[in-house]
DNA sequence: TCTGGGGTCCTAGGACCC
DNA sequence: TCTGGGGTCCTAGGACCC
């Protein structure tokens, strides 16, 4: 039996912690350089603005005025979401942690439904005392039940406390001939579409699809999700459990650039947060990819986008050598010229933890390179992300985004949250 | 004027091997 | 018209998630 936590239209939440004048209003949290909607507060969704919306196009849907434009804090979003967790964790087990607002766990004891129900209507109810954000849980025998049973807690919590039981095959078969393909935890766009074009239009039709019909026109990953429909647990693999493949870090500038300095100064900034990253993650990185590309939306600019991935000669997370490399690739796929809109740095085959292999032959003496490394980031945690960095990103700030919409009131109180976790 | 920033998995097809 | 029968590894591209 899984359960499955998920904070109510979350960046609206904690914007409302801080400013209960956003309660009952239309309100929404925008996505870096104000681009697109990413949060939605209940009477924003009433009024039609959909998840991904570009900020300009609010006013197809409903009267621009009405509706508060924030722009994204993630670093406040990210201390709400480890209290909510914090709290979650001293009430049951294996708590899986799935992205920032939603988490999988398993029942501490296996209990009669009706005890955990208060219990859990309970922690609901202390979540929203405590940290100020609204939760809903559901549970079901699998994680894409529990999805589903979620989306039903959520959708009325007067009747279901935030809680809701998706247990009873019965019940099973009911709830899925009312939840629509598209609903469905990972059945996105282009695959609701092919299967509605079939006849399938909800959860329940696509279940009674025969399974080898669904892996072969289909795949495997779309029988999984069938056979978790069904009931049966298919271990779906929760990214958190996961060490990281790869690491990014990229941004839109906030308006086209041309001028190589100032892109390299981004390339620079992203590189060093990627090795940060890494360092944090005790993992070391094998090659490094740079990337450029111009703007998708200008038709009147000549359009150019290119990538490089370099080897390191030995896997490491040390932020000078890749900060060089990452520049290195960059000097490759720098074309004079074009205009600029979004650049990004990758770091690739990566190695966790120990039994790193070192390249015998590299001059670098990598104990003083490490101690260097984290004197730096202590530095960094103790007055600001940005206190210490190297050299060549020093100059600052033609290519970082654009963010207009902070809420005033609350920035003081931001700052203080943040001091306090410190 | 204005369209985010991260990640994952799977598959098909090509290169290459015996 | 016919064109072995396996393997492995890599990459690009498509799909999904929040």
């Amino acid at each position: 039996m899984y359960g499955l936590i998920d904070c109510n239209n979350f960046f609206v939440s904690c914007e409302r912690v801080f400013d209960p004048r956003f309660n009952g209003k239309k309100v929404v949290v925008l996505s870096n350089n104000d681009g697109c909607v990413i949060a939605r507060s209940n009477e924003a969704k009433a009024a039609g603005i959909p998840m991904g919306c570009p900020a300009f196009k609010i006013k197809e849907h409903t009267d621009p005025r009405q509706v508060i434009q924030l722009s994204a804090r993630h670093i406040l979003y990210r201390d709400l979401s480890d209290r909510v967790m914090s709290l979650m964790s001293q009430e049951v087990d294996n708590l899986k942690q799935y992205s920032v607002d939603e988490a999988f766990f398993t029942l501490r004891r296996h209990e009669e439904v009706e005890t955990s129900h208060r219990k859990m209507a309970e922690l609901v109810k202390r979540v929203k005392q405590y940290v100020g954000i609204p939760v809903s849980i559901g549970f079901a025998p699998s994680r894409t039940l529990a999805k589903v049973a979620n989306h039903i807690a959520k959708r009325d919590p007067r009747i279901t406390d935030g809680v809701y039981w998706l247990v009873r095959p019965e019940a099973i078969d009911i709830i899925l001939q009312r939840t629509p393909i598209e609903d469905v935890w990972g059945i996105g766009r282009r695959l609701s579409a092919s299967l509605q074009a079939q006849g399938i239009k909800t959860a329940a039709d696509f279940v009674k699809m025969p399974s080898s019909l669904v892996r072969s026109k289909y795949s495997v990953t779309l029988e999984r999700t069938q056979r978790e429909l069904m009931g049966h647990d298919c271990q779906i693999a929760n990214p958190v459990d996961i060490a990281h493949k790869s690491i990014m870090t990229s941004r839109t500038f906030g308006k086209v650039l041309t001028d190589r300095d100032e892109i390299a100064d981004a390339i620079v900034s992203f590189a060093e947060r990627t090795a940060r990253q890494l360092r944090d993650e005790n993992s070391v990185a094998g090659s490094i990819m740079t990337y450029v590309r111009g703007d998708y939306f200008r038709q009147d600019l000549p359009f150019y986008s290119n990538s490089c991935q370099l080897v390191l000669d030995t896997p490491t997370n040390d932020t000078m050598t890749i900060v060089r490399q990452a520049l290195n690739a960059f000097n490759n796929i720098w074309r004079e010229g074009f205009t600029y809109r979004k650049a990004g740095v990758m770091a690739l085959d990566i190695q966790h933890g120990g039994g790193i292999q070192l390249n015998v032959f590299d001059p670098e003496d990598h104990s003083k390179l490490r101690r260097l490394m984290t004197s730096i980031d202590s530095i960094n945690n103790m007055y600001g992300r940005r206190s210490i960095r190297l050299a060549p990103g020093i100059q600052r700030g033609e290519w970082s985004p654009s963010q207009n919409h902070f809420n005033a009131e609350s920035q003081t109180l931001h700052f203080y949250t943040g001091m306090m976790y410190r």
